[in-house]
DNA sequence: ACATGTTGCTGCCGTTTCGGCAACGGCTAT
DNA sequence: ATAGCCGTTGCCGAAACGGCAGCAACATGT
C-alpha cells in the first residue's frame, strides 16, 4: 500500500534525521539510494531543498515548502488507509498526543482508558511536553493531538476548542489558608511559595500579576514538575498554583485543598486548547477520540466552574 | 516538477475520463501502461477501485475513497508549486471558478477585470451552472471557488462566506407596479408572471411561498435563464424575480425597476454561499482573489440592504 | 599535528519497473 | 454478422532504481 514515490518517502525521512546515511539505515537501503533520490527531486523542484553542512541536511526554504506538502500527502494517506481499513470492520489505528503535563494525571489517563475499553484495537503514543513544544510537535507532524496552554497558535494548527480553567493556589489541609474559599495573590505571597519556572506556562500567567504587587515576596521554592510542585505542597512545603485538572487525586485523598485565585475580584483563567493541523484531515477513530477528548474537557469545564461560581 | 507516482497520475485521469483508452489519450501514453498501473494500485489497495462496465470503468466505495486522497494530493501539489514560484516573485497561475448565473453579469466580470489589471499572470477559468452542480464541480476538483445557493452543502465543502442578498420583483419601468417602493408577491401574481424553472434555484426559494396562497395565478411564462428572465421583464412580458445582483447595468440605463419583495412585512432573502473544498489549502494567489470575493460580495449586501432597508 | 570516524556524493553494474506494440476476448450498436 | 470500442496480456527494449566500493570534505579525539 505505498504508492508514492520513492522520493516523497526518503526526502520525509532525510527530514526526520537530518541525515542522508541515518534516513538510509532507517529505510533499510543504502545512502547512494537515497542521495539521489533527493538530489533528482531538488532537480525536479529547480532548487536545493536542503543545506548541506558538515554534520548533515538543513532544511532551505524551499525545502520547508515540500516538508510542508509531504506531510500533508503522507498524513492524508494514513486517513485513506484507515477508512479503507475501517470499511471493512476493523477499526485501528495510533493514536498520537503531544500535551503539557497538567493533563497527565487525571484527564488523559481515564479518557484513554475508557476509550481502549470500548476500542481496544485504538492505541495511543502520548507525550508530555511544554506549551510550545506541544504546537511544534503538531506542526512536524509527530503527533496528530495537542493539547497545549492557548498561546496565540501558528496559522497551520487549528484550534479545535478552548476551554477556560480557574488558576487557584493548592495547599496541604493543614495550611493557614486552607479554610478560606478563595484566596488572592497577596494571601499566598505572605506565605512559602512553590513557583512555576519560566518553562512552565503557569509562570507566565502569574508573572505579569506577581509584578503588579509591591511586596517582597516570601523565599521561595521553584520547580518545573507539575507533579513535584503538587507534591511538595500536600507535604506543606508551600503554597503551589495550578488548575484543578491536575489535582483530582490528591483532593480526593482530602490531601491537598483547591483555592481558587482572587484577583482583584476577578478569577485568573489559565486557557486550554486543543489543536490539530489545519491541513489535515484526522482518520475516523482519531477524530472519534477527538471530540471525546473536547467533551470530556468541556464537562470538567463546567464542572469546575460550577464549583467555584464567579467571585464579580 | 512531478514527483510523484505515475499510478497516481493515472488513476486521476481515469477517474475524469471514466475510461482507460481515454485516460492513456489525455497522457499520451499507451493504454496498457494505464491499464497496468490501476490493476497494480488496486493490488497494492488490496480491493478493485474500479467496476469495469461495457462501457467503461466506475469507482467503487474504495476508489472514491482513493479518489478523494488522490485529489487532496494534487491539489496541495498545486499549492506547493505556486508557493515556490511566488518565492521567486514569479505570482502566477490558474484560478478556476464554478457559479450561479446570477453573478455572471457583474460582480464576477467586474472583480476578474480588477485582479488582472493588478495581476495579469493570473488567468481565470470560469463556469456557470447550477447551484448543485457549482458544488459537485468543487467536489470533483474542476474548480477552486464555488459560489452558489447557500443550500446545505455536504461536510467535504467549507463554506467562507454567506451573504444574503434581498430578492425582488423586476419590472419595466412603465409597468404598473414600477411606481411602488415594495411588492407582495400577491400583487405581483395579478399580472403576468415569468416563473423560474426548477433547475433555478430561485423557484425553490419562491414555491414555498406561492404555494400558500390560494389564488391561482395568471398564466405565466417560464425560462431557465437568468438573463432571457431579466431581458424578458425589460420588454415588459411580464414580472421576474431575482436579486439585484445580476440586473446592475439594465437598472443603471433606466430599463427596468427592482422592487424588493414584502412577504408578510418581512423580506425574501436568497442566500448566497462562497465555498471551497475543506481538505484543500489554497494557492496564495488564489485565496487572496477569495479574499476580495469576499469583500465585494459583502459589499454589495451592504450595499443594497442599506438601499433597500428592513420592512419590519 | 595526526589519525579516525562521519558526512554526502559518484562510477559501475545487476535488477526491477515502466512503457510501447500487437493481439486477444468481450461487449455494443448498426 | 460486421465493425468499433473496451480492458487486458505477452513480449521486448528503455529507463529508473538500488547496492557496492571509493572519493573528498569536515569534525572530533588524542
Amino acid at each position: 500500500m505505498r504508492f508514492h514515490s520513492p522520493s516523497i518517502q526518503y526526502f520525509h525521512a532525510v527530514r526526520r534525521t537530518g541525515s542522508i546515511r541515518a534516513a538510509a539505515r532507517l529505510l533499510n537501503v543504502a545512502s547512494s539510494a537515497v542521495s539521489r533520490q533527493i538530489l533528482k527531486l531538488e532537480q525536479e523542484v529547480g532548487s536545493p531543498l536542503f543545506e548541506r553542512t558538515a554534520r548533515g541536511l538543513t532544511l532551505t526554504t524551499v525545502g520547508e515548502m515540500l516538508a510542508r506538502h509531504v506531510m500533508n500527502v503522507l498524513q492524508d494517506l494514513d486517513r485513506f488507509r484507515s477508512d479503507v481499513a475501517s470499511l471493512s470492520g476493523a477499526w485501528h489505528g495510533t493514536i498520537s498526543i503531544a500535551c503539557i503535563e497538567s493533563l497527565a494525571e487525571s484527564v488523559l489517563p481515564d479518557l484513554i482508558a475508557a476509550h481502549r475499553s470500548r476500542a481496544r484495537r485504538v492505541s495511543f503514543t502520548t507525550m508530555v511536553m511544554g506549551s510550545s513544544d506541544v504546537l511544534e510537535a503538531l506542526r512536524r507532524g509527530e503527533a496528530d493531538i495537542g493539547i497545549a496552554m492557548a498561546l496565540r497558535h501558528p496559522p497551520d494548527l487549528r484550534q479545535v476548542a478552548l476551554k477556560r480553567f480557574r488558576l487557584g493556589a493548592l495547599v496541604a489541609r493543614e495550611h493557614p489558608l486552607a479554610r478560606r474559599k478563595t484566596v488572592t495573590l497577596e494571601q499566598c505571597l505572605a506565605f512559602p511559595v512553590i513557583h512555576a519556572l519560566p518553562e512552565l506556562s503557569i509562570y507566565h500567567l502569574l508573572q505579569p500579576l506577581i509584578a503588579q504587587l509591591s511586596e517582597t515576596p516570601e523565599p521561595a521554592i521553584q520547580a518545573n514538575s507539575i507533579d513535584l510542585m503538587r507534591e511538595l505542597a500536600a507535604r506543606g512545603v508551600g503554597v503551589a498554583f495550578q488548575t484543578q485538572l491536575g489535582i483530582v487525586r490528591l483532593t480526593r485523598d482530602a490531601q491537598l485543598v483547591f483555592l481558587p485565585l482572587d484577583n482583584a475580584g476577578s478569577p485568573v483563567w489559565s486557557d486550554l486548547g486543543i489543536y490539530v493541523r489545519a491541513e489535515r484531515t484526522l482518520p475516523a477513530f482519531t477524530e472519534s477520540f477527538l471530540q471525546e477528548l473536547v467533551r470530556e474537557l468541556g464537562e470538567r469545564e463546567r464542572r469546575e466552574n460550577a464549583a467555584y461560581p464567579h467571585i464579580a
